[in-house]
DNA sequence: TCTGGGGTCCTAGGACCC
DNA sequence: TCTGGGGTCCTAGGACCC
């Protein structure tokens, strides 16, 4: 058996933790620019705000009624830390999904202590973080899936917030025939309404139906979901530990721009960001693919979007020569008379940094090199690592660039800087 | 004024090889 | 009328996830 354990409405139940005037009213997070709404409490959801709706879009009356949050990263991504810990207090095999979800393996314990398990594990990590968690177990992750979404929402399970099903009983196949085919995890809209088509609607019909042929009009992952519904496991999840095989960091802008400068001070900001994040899990690049595009939204501006490869003259890790191509990229793409919305870059061609080799035509780097670069880069690190982020930089950005993240209503990073420890209010 | 950011996997099709 | 038969590698694009 597996166990999903996910966060209930986690970005606001991290602000709850540390603001209790906030349970039982709506609470709403924002994306970055307080673009749209990214999670809802319970109350909010009730006020009928859908996932994603642009604030801008928000009636007066529930703008007014609910509380709206900038996203604050730097404490969800911290608490979400502490959540995994309290796990790894239950079984061996936890393997972290996203920032609020969790599979735990239980393979091997008894089947029948499950529930009491999942019971501990829930009220433990509301102890030691504060933060509600609903646990579904099953055979396969997909009926996982299924099991945890009943732990949330449905009558017979929800007061306990744990539920475990198994892959044969009376109560997995009436929960399948009321659950909708695109609520299934990998199944959305578009796969749905071709499913449609051929009949298949709920989440029993897809169990029921020939996976040879299922096979043949999608791909071998909708197969897989028949079989993992049917309760035989045929969805590994990749090791999280793994090292990415391609790091992007891109961020919408303030406010238009359409300023080289702003861009050449975005793209170089967002360059050391994704050097850092390469750093982190010991690989190097060999080329950055750089992209602008103004805002699409904005039909009664001229359109411009483009992207460009540019290739490094050896595979590094080096903020200075990520960040070197990242603006030669730039004057590539840059055109005049746009307002542009959007900037930033992708790594590609990932490897592990240890026992690299030299390709034909790259120019050897002499050991002084390579050491100072080495040193040099580890030296930052760590220093922002220690004394915060952003404390050494190459090339410090302007005050007010258009660039900078709106970002008005943000609560104090509680968990990560001392300074902001302390609030008076 | 204002509409997020970061990933993965799979497939199809073209280029190229022998 | 007829124009082989496999392979591999790469890229673009679709679909999905949170």
């Amino acid at each position: 058996m597996i166990a999903l354990v996910d966060c209930n409405n986690f970005y606001v139940s991290c602000e709850r933790v540390f603001d209790p005037m906030l349970e039982g009213r709506p609470v709403g997070v924002l994306s970055n620019n307080d673009g749209c709404v990214v999670a809802r409490s319970n109350e909010l959801k009730a006020l009928g705000v859908e996932m994603g709706t642009a604030m801008h879009l928000l009636p007066p009356a529930i703008r007014r009624q609910a509380v709206l949050l900038s996203s604050n990263y730097a404490l969800y991504g911290d608490m979400s830390q502490r959540v995994t810990e309290v796990l790894g207090e239950f079984s061996p095999h936890v393997e972290v999904y996203s920032i609020d979800e969790s599979f735990v393996g239980f393979q091997g314990f008894d089947p029948d202590s499950l529930e009491a398990r999942g019971q501990a594990m829930r009220d433990t990590v509301r102890q030691w973080t504060g933060i509600p968690v609903c646990v579904g177990f099953a055979p396969t992750r997909v009926l996982a899936k299924v099991a945890n979404q009943a732990a949330k929402k449905h009558p017979a399970y929800k007061q306990h917030g744990v539920c475990k099903l198994t892959a044969d009983s009376e109560a997995t196949k009436a929960l399948l025939k009321q659950l909708p085919v695109t609520e299934l995890w990998g199944v959305a809209r578009r796969t749905g309404e071709r499913l449609s088509v051929m009949g298949i609607d709920t989440a029993w019909d897809l169990r029921e139906a020939d996976a040879k042929r299922i096979r043949q009009r999608f791909s071998v992952v909708q197969e897989r979901i028949v079989w993992e519904l049917r309760g035989q496991s045929a969805i590994q999840l990749d090791d999280m530990s793994l090292p990415k095989k391609q790091i992007m960091v891109s961020r919408s802008f303030g406010r238009l721009t359409g300023n080289p400068h702003d861009l050449r001070e975005a793209l170089r900001h967002h360059a050391a960001r994704a050097a850092e994040k390469l750093r982190k899990q010991q690989s190097v690049t060999s080329a950055v693919m750089v992209f602008l595009r103004t805002n699409p939204f904005r039909t009664d501006l001229p359109q411009y979007q483009q992207r460009v490869v540019v290739s490094l003259e050896r595979p590094t890790d080096d903020s200075r020569d990520i960040i070197a191509s990242a603006v030669q990229g730039l004057r590539r793409l840059w055109r005049k008379g746009y307002a542009y919305h959007k900037a930033g870059l992708m790594l590609l061609d990932l490897s592990p940094k240890a026992n690299r080799q030299l390709t034909l035509t790259e120019t050897p780097q002499t050991d002084e090199e390579a050491k100072r670069s080495e040193r040099l880069m580890a030296t930052m690190d760590k220093l922002n690592r220690e004394l915060g982020k952003g404390t050494v930089q190459l090339g410090l950005p302007r005050k007010g660039n258009a660039w900078a993240l709106r970002s008005e209503r943000r609560t104090p990073r509680y968990t990560t800087q001392w300074n902001e420890l302390l609030v008076v209010k």
